[in-house]
RNA sequence: GGGCGCGUAGCCUAGCCUGGAUAGGGCACCGGGUUCCUAACCCGGCGGUCGAGGGUUCAAAUCCCUCCGCGCCCGCCA
């Protein structure tokens, strides 16, 4: 029986050493034949997911051409000449291809060794020096979230998640518009007493509120109705105009930012129970106070391509930036001289750009402008660095359209996690008798925030998504409960079993099932989809990956009887505990919490 | 009008960056499976040629061009 070998800290992807074999032999029989293939060449060709025909394919197209050679000749030639390598079963030639084959009791044992050795560090990567910033969410603070704005926010959580496990040290920013009429409606509205609120937005407000409602909702309640309002009443819209002066020169009233924190605390209190929670909060107005806006004003100044306008604007003429005909005069400060949206974001980004080596801003695709702008703007004033931006698309109702708060069409998050516990609660209920009520509560609420947020990041950020309350509400198939249900069935077999910790001694030749083989293969893949995620922005990808690791544990645990087992039992606790491992680790990454029973 | 994104079976979706062997899943639907480690599961079946056309290539869902459809943006708003 093998004790569970110790790897090397470097070692972090099952896959590597054999990679690195197949490139040096395919090289080596590629001199032998009187050929010179480049390394790199021959390893960018390589196949990862070789398909039914291998683990690994090599198409020799290319490299045939480059050699005046017919492709299945140079396949077969390749691999007759393929030096026995430690790891690799067979080579094969087929047709232009060459197939590798891993030796499953090797890659069986290299696996979970490395899983088993690693724990919850299975699929990081090494770590780097360069740090991150990524600034997600950003909603203003004027009330709930609906489910468009959360997009935003699972992703960015999401994608912080994946640059930490792939070795960045990652700060995560909310940054909060305290600046804009937005927040001015609201300050606007609760700074008088509600006696002398306009009938109007009384009657919209009176009714609706329901006793202890969070802070969000309640201090939120106006704003659909203050926007109303102020569409019919100049002398309103004058008042919040004076109050988004105040706030832009830097002396807002004294409940200004309070109103906003009581906001946001609600706020992120709903994206708490989703796992979502930020290094730093940062308060756009502080870039007013402390003088950096007004910096950049001055550099901006000094541009050859600033116009002065007759009433003391300042705008930038940006069309040598490739930006559409339209958007070529931007303009950076108002005739009263305070600033704009994008000139604080300057500053903003400047601050970034002095903390942090890399900065991300996960933005909707209406601020797809901006983020160009922004870019515009930051060499216009001689600044080398560029954020990059994970730019991705609104979700939209069924009867089209965005999520709006005044159109009556937003889905809010705390409704859509109130209906998806109820839901939990009764699926609990129908199967666990044993639960008291604090248990199924727990789980429920586990299975509901679970089920949300795998369903709004499954999706690849560039796609659209239209809302639909029953698929949010799926715990089956390819959702989040999918995956927890898979964890919880593999930490139960341990529980069971009396294994729920380590060591795990296996015997890899006892683990030679199809199912034992196909499972290994994809506990084997999982650091490169870690750092695939990372490095694209693509955290659809964890979410994919962790269906397809649940799926084919699901497959071996209906083929393969463990505790049950003879010989093989404790090897196949080996591999079931490696799949609770890494499939812990994958929910770890999605946000979605582990549940040890359900 | 211009810019950006999207278009894969009845519905949803992966693959597109880095072209390569019969396009991978899920839902729905049909047929099976529980004296046995959790049936939120598993097995089998049905269904797509990847919006349309053209181009590049030995090879195109993937790259390029045109067109069509859908979404978003084009403020001294944020």
């Amino acid at each position: 029986m093998t004790a569970s070998a110790n790897p090397s800290s470097t070692s972090y992807d099952p896959w590597a050493p054999l990679v690195d074999a197949i490139v040096d032999g395919l090289v080596a029989a590629g001199t032998a034949e009187g050929l010179d293939l480049a390394k790199e060449t021959v390893r960018a060709a390589l196949n990862l997911d070789g398909g039914a025909e291998g683990d690994i394919a090599f198409p020799a197209h290319r490299a045939a051409q480059a050699a005046g050679r017919k492709p299945d000749d140079l396949a077969t030639v390749l691999a007759a000449h393929f030096p026995a390598s430690e790891g690799i079963a067979s080579t094969a030639a087929l047709g232009a291809y060459v197939n590798f084959r891993a030796d499953s009791a090797r890659l069986t044992e290299s696996t979970l060794s490395l899983v088993l050795a690693r724990g919850a560090s299975y699929g990081e990567g090494p770590r780097t020096a360069a740090s991150a910033c990524v600034e997600h969410t950003s909603a203003n603070p004027t009330g709930p979230f609906h489910i468009g704005r959360v997009r935003n926010a699972i992703i960015g959580d999401t994608l912080a998640r994946a640059l930490r496990a792939s070795g960045v040290p990652v700060t995560t920013q909310y940054y909060i518009d305290d600046m804009g009429r937005q927040s001015a409606m609201i300050t606007w509205i609760w700074s008088k007493p509600r006696a002398e609120w306009p009938e109007a937005i009384r009657q919209a407000v009176d009714g609706a509120e329901t006793p202890g409602e969070k802070a969000d909702r309640h201090r939120g309640r106006p704003y659909p109705a203050v926007s109303a309002y102020l569409k019919e009443h100049p002398e309103a819209r004058e008042e919040v105009a004076e109050l988004v002066q105040s706030l832009e020169s830097g002396h807002p009233p004294e409940r200004h930012r309070q109103l906003a924190e009581q906001i946001l605390d609600g706020m992120l209190a709903s994206l708490g129970r989703l796992g979502i929670s930020f290094d730093e909060l940062v308060w756009e107005s502080d870039f007013v106070r402390n003088g950096s806006v007004d910096r950049v004003l001055e550099r901006l100044g000094a541009s050859p391509h600033a116009i002065r306008e007759e009433n003391g604007a300042l705008a930038i003429d940006t069309s040598s930036y490739g930006l559409p005909k339209e958007s070529t005069r931007v303009v950076v400060r108002r005739g009263n001289g305070t600033s704009l949206y994008v000139t604080r974001d300057i500053a903003y980004h400047l601050e970034k750009f002095s903390r942090f080596d890399r900065v991300t801003d996960v933005l909707g695709q209406d601020h797809q402008l901006h983020a160009r702008t922004l870019d515009a703007l930051l060499a216009e004033i001689g600044e080398a660095r560029r954020p990059s931006f994970v730019i991705y698309q609104d979700i939209t109702v069924p009867e089209g359209g965005r999520m709006s708060t005044r159109g009556g069409s937003a889905v809010w998050l705390d409704h859509l996690l109130e209906e998806a516990v109820a839901r939990a609660r009764t699926e609990v209920l129908a199967r666990r008798e044993d639960l008291n009520e604090a248990e199924v509560e727990r789980i429920a609420e586990a299975v509901a925030t679970g089920a949300v947020r795998y369903h709004i990041v499954r999706v690849a950020p560039e796609k659209p998504v239209v809302f639909r309350w029953e698929d949010a509400l799926s715990f089956e198939g390819r959702s989040g409960p999918f995956v927890q249900y898979s964890y919880a069935r593999a930490s139960s077999m341990l529980r069971k079993g009396g294994f729920e910790r380590p060591p795990y001694p296996f015997d890899a030749k006892l683990l030679a099932g199809t199912e034992e083989a196909a499972l290994v293969r994809v506990l084997s893949r999982f650091p490169r989809a870690v750092a695939y995620a990372a490095r694209t922005a693509h955290v659809h990808a964890i979410a994919g990956y962790a269906h397809d690791l649940a799926d084919q544990f699901n497959r071996f645990y209906h083929a393969v009887p463990v505790l049950k087992s003879g010989t093989e039992r404790e090897s196949r606790v080996a591999i079931v505990a490696a799949a609770r491992q890494t499939l812990g680790n994958a929910l770890d990454l999605l946000g979605v919490a582990r549940l040890e029973t359900m």
